[in-house]
DNA sequence: TGTACATCAGTGAACGCGCGTTCACTGATGTAC
DNA sequence: TGTACATCAGTGAACGCGCGTTCACTGATGTAC
């Protein structure tokens, strides 16, 4: 509803790119990228179905932009976590912490707001932008780059040996990626919260343990 | 094509259903759980649209249906894995094998056929069905069947405190899936699958180690 | 400070499309007698 | 073995829908002189 349909003064709309992007995840977080209509979002902007196409090339380029604009939002909730930690311990407990951060806030935010979630990961985009043009949450780190620096100070700790550094992102994300993409979207959907809570602390704990 | 559109020249088809499922399911293969369309999967198997109301309350109750069967199918694609088990060695390395089997067979599945593993995993279902109803291969076992068996296995053998064994399925599931859906379908698509063999590898690796 | 004009963000109407679904029907099959 | 009839799998035509996209346009803005 932020930028959404009230009455427009003008007859330049002023932002309409930024609204439709902006209706557009609203409409993820109601029912997935499948759910991001052109049509809708225009419509909620109070703009005739055409203006659109001042801004985006097809339905497509509009759906990318709010993919984009989700994985920021991943990024801004995996950063909450991060600023919450208790950095006066010894520094492998930090870096297990941060570690924590990252998979905590990635599950929080997929539980929270599934349908961005699935937006975010779920619509075709070239690893490049996957993995350094995110866009990045406010702080400007992306949440691959957050995974990356707790994994450099766990090796730092000496809890993680350097000769396992090496694509460890790759199997950190994959194991929280799996969770969240089971329970909260999958076949595991409807799981006790509870138990779904400890899987999240279980899946943080096996990956720390077994990377 | 399987079960398609050749002439026909009965007024019955003899097997309407499964030749929608079985349509359904070449549609899934092509383009995911989207691109399972009731009409089209009539027009595949040589009947009009609305013949298809004979056999399916509606279209999601064809979805459904096509995710069974695709789920049927990477229970397939396990036992394969499984019993290419060289079983001469001592328990723990068989466990261990187990495992490594399920994992592989799940990802080989994802890669060689990503929109039908994608039909299996997205659609809604409830938990039961999910863990519990699940077609099984075709040897009546379903993939978290075998991967259970696994880990029993992997506790008799003494690689796995008996303690972790609660919840074990979840951590090790979710690991092979977020690769999956990663690499697969997600925001790693077009990885070089050299460096995805080795991810996959060192995913089932970090499971056995850190579960 | 005032005017002419290029720019371009938005409008309004319309298009063709394929979809899911419903209607009243037809014709093959199998069973009861 | 033959006939009457119920069953029900399939037909054919049509519906309303919302979608993405294109067309020729209008009207506000900002810049050049």
């Amino acid at each position: 509803m932020s930028t959404a349909a009230r009455e427009r003064a003008t007859y330049r709309h002023g932002d309409l790119r930024s609204a439709l992007v902006s209706a557009g995840l609203d409409m993820a977080r109601e029912g997935g990228p499948d759910a991001v209509v052109l049509r809708e979002a225009t419509r909620r902007a109070g703009v005739s179905p055409n203006a659109a196409y001042r801004h985006f090339a097809d339905r497509t380029a509009l759906v990318e932009a709010v993919s984009d604009a989700a994985l920021g939002a991943v990024a801004e909730a995996i950063e909450e976590e991060w600023d919450r930690i208790d950095r006066s311990g010894d520094p492998a407990s930090v870096a297990q912490a941060e570690l924590e951060a990252v998979g905590t806030g990635y599950l929080r935010f997929a539980r929270d707001q599934p349908g961005v979630f699935r937006t975010a990961f779920t619509v075709p985009r070239d690893l490049e932008s996957a993995l350094s043009q995110d866009k990045a949450g406010p702080r400007g780190r992306t949440p691959f780059e957050l995974l990356g620096i707790a994994l450099d100070d766990l090796v730092a700790a000496g809890r993680l040996p350097a000769g396992r550094r090496e694509g460890a992102e790759l199997l950190a994300w994959s194991s929280v990626h799996g969770l969240a993409m089971l329970a909260l979207e999958g076949p595991l959907r409807g799981l006790d919260p509870e138990v779904l809570r400890q899987a999240g602390r279980g899946v943080v704990a096996m990956v720390v343990r077994g990377i």
